[in-house]
DNA sequence: GGGTGTTATGTTTACGTAAACATCTGATGG
DNA sequence: CCATCAGATGTTTACGTAAACATAACACCC
């Protein structure tokens, strides 16, 4: 019985193994299809690839005995075989921010279109050991290319111990001259906020800035100094928070408290939420009193009170660039690097206003 | 000169094509580092995979050929060899909300130190065709089990193009009879908020829903009637968002004008927030003349105007189980399935208090 | 001092796929 | 009627790893 195929059980060193019959119940393999439908394996490699060259009869028995059995390509032999695993992996310092989110989300759809599959590559602090325990993670993973969203000021050294064949793009950072970057133009987003509140005539503007570790904040607070700097403003003292809402409500009262002040330039939306918090807390409206202006324009800055006037970031975009980036390294060899900037729009709600003064005389 | 190993261009036959010298310059094999470090290529897995039985001096020369080539060990053969692929795809309907970003992270973080990579299958828009998609995509895929964050009736042919080996958990979500689910104890979270509101002497509580499709909604509303039920309120009629902000500030604007409407349960936090400046709007105080509750507390809802008394939902918890769960069924075999409850916590803020009769006589 | 382990290492093989090469069939053309 | 060619299919091999199976060296014990 259990020497079914006619050898006899004792013959010496004849007796291989029946591991066929033990082995897992995974799916079938190109070998089991090719059997079924009686061709050869390569004939069923030629029709799972969509060669042409194999008789439409053929095909069709192989596409039948493909149905028949499951059959799956297993993407490991494959990869094994072509050296690339048609996988992108993503390195972020958290998911707490919506613009990393966002740009995760339009990365991992642009890249299903292009037939490539999203890998996390989650770090939890970002420091130079965690990102570099990321990346040399990374170098063990089944990868093509990388994305790292945000904040690349600590990759210098740790980019060394990459496989030398990765392509690495980097969103929301600068660094245009050691990586391929795909920014969004915070310069310009922040400029055009400040123009506003200068339009409407505040006489200056403050700043609610971001964390100094971040260069995206970096970015935007050099704007609003260059902007006021250029329209020969006197420019306020930096006022910083960490990109929270509660952050933004702690500088916020403290804003609060200076009288001359009356339009606020917040780096994100959250600290714009603190802030109008803080504001509200000290009788001080917004925007009759004070104009609030954010940047990202989350899904939420609509429904503030008040609804909050902003700087759009076209994430999407700037995620959908990403892959583009990477795939096309990845095809025509990692070329000269550079950086694309992506630009935002200026969203007007209703968290700004003329200053008090402008608008006292009148009535 | 390009015959430089000896053998005349000419030899017929022998002359194998160097391919070799030709190859692409990625990373060391074994083979090679074997080769450099005077062992057998057997030695370098024994070494590369940790087990005893090298000798420490075979060892170090190992390690530092294997330093010397920049060996990493390629993951396509070892998932060949292995038939794992040490990677959990995660499906999910958008990364919008902030519940599913926050179970994705932690499922990511979990992942990663039990030696798993995450893989990202979105879907675009949550119908049966494309959930059944993303399934089939992923049967295709380099990965060992699947976690679904959310809505999973949609699922319910869709898994039969499953391969039979894939372990599947779902977060959030019921179906705990065809699937393993971890979910938040939405039911519990609900009836607590309800119980806080009607504790402060509020008659009865109205409920902001999510949209008819969600279970989680579906299960927050059923416990919010159930609570009432049973403590011998009537039941508001249900008013229905979708989630977003915006919907909430439209239901908002109806309930602003309910003049009986003290205590309003919303579905979740932007719901919530909506409805905050809804009813700011049309000048009805919160606390003082309704009482907001929100569900998830997201990291905004301490800064809201007024901060808001919300449910916490423990999304890492959720996310580690996922990961636990799969990993559990993954190594113990698939067996019987079951919902795993994870508890909320209630977080009062200042978004609650009792109704304005209740509070009128005193002073 | 010949078994008997034990430890360190090498050799063979298989995982599933697909490129490269080989073969086989039948049709076309001179 | 055979050379030539194109199309369809089969065979061999390699990708990098690791399990399974040798083998070799050396210590230990009665």
């Amino acid at each position: 019985m259990d020497t079914a195929d006619g050898i006899a059980a004792g013959a010496p060193g004849g007796a291989r193994p029946r591991k066929r019959a033990v082995r897992r119940a995974q799916s079938a393999s190109m070998a089991d299809v090719a059997r079924l439908a009686g061709v050869s394996s390569q004939t069923v490699s030629r029709v799972s690839n969509g060669y042409s060259g194999v008789a439409e009869e053929t095909r069709r028995q192989v596409l039948a005995a493909m149905k028949e059995l499951g059959y799956r390509p297993n993407s490991a032999a494959r990869a094994l075989k072509s050296g690339e695993f048609r996988t992108i992996g993503v390195i972020t310092f958290g998911l707490s921010s919506t613009g990393n989110v966002r740009t995760l989300e339009a990365i991992a759809v642009s890249a299903a279109q292009e037939g490539y599959a999203v890998t996390l590559l989650p770090v939890a602090v970002p420091t130079q050991d965690e990102v570099r325990g990321a990346f040399s993670r990374l170098s063990e993973l089944a990868v093509d290319a990388v994305i790292v969203i945000q904040e690349v000021h600590l990759l210098d050294e740790a980019t060394l111990s990459l496989p030398p064949h990765i392509q690495v793009v980097v969103a929301d950072s600068d660094a245009g001259d050691r990586f391929t970057v795909v920014d969004t133009d915070q310069a310009g987003g922040a400029r055009t906020a400040v123009r506003h509140l200068l339009d409407l005539g505040h006489h200056t503007v403050w700043h609610l800035a971001g964390p100094e570790e971040s260069y995206a904040a970096q970015r935007r607070a050099d704007a609003w100094r260059a902007e006021l700097t250029a329209a020969g403003r006197e420019v306020p003292a930096v006022v910083r928070g960490d990109w929270s809402a509660e952050s933004g409500y702690r500088a916020g009262l403290g804003l609060a408290d200076e009288p001359d002040c009356t339009a606020v330039f917040a780096a994100n939306d959250q600290m714009a939420l603190g802030l109008l918090r803080a504001l509200a807390e000290r009788g001080r409206k917004v925007p009759d009193d004070v104009s609030v202006i954010g940047f990202d324009d989350i899904a939420e800055a609509g429904s503030f009170l008040p609804p909050l006037t902003t700087v759009h970031q076209d994430f999407a975009e700037v995620g959908r660039l990403c892959v583009e980036g990477v795939l096309h390294r990845m095809r025509h060899g990692g070329a000269e690097h550079g950086t694309t900037l992506v630009p935002t729009t200026f969203v007007v709600r209703e968290s700004t206003a003329p200053p008090p003064a402008a608008r006292r005389p009148r009535p």
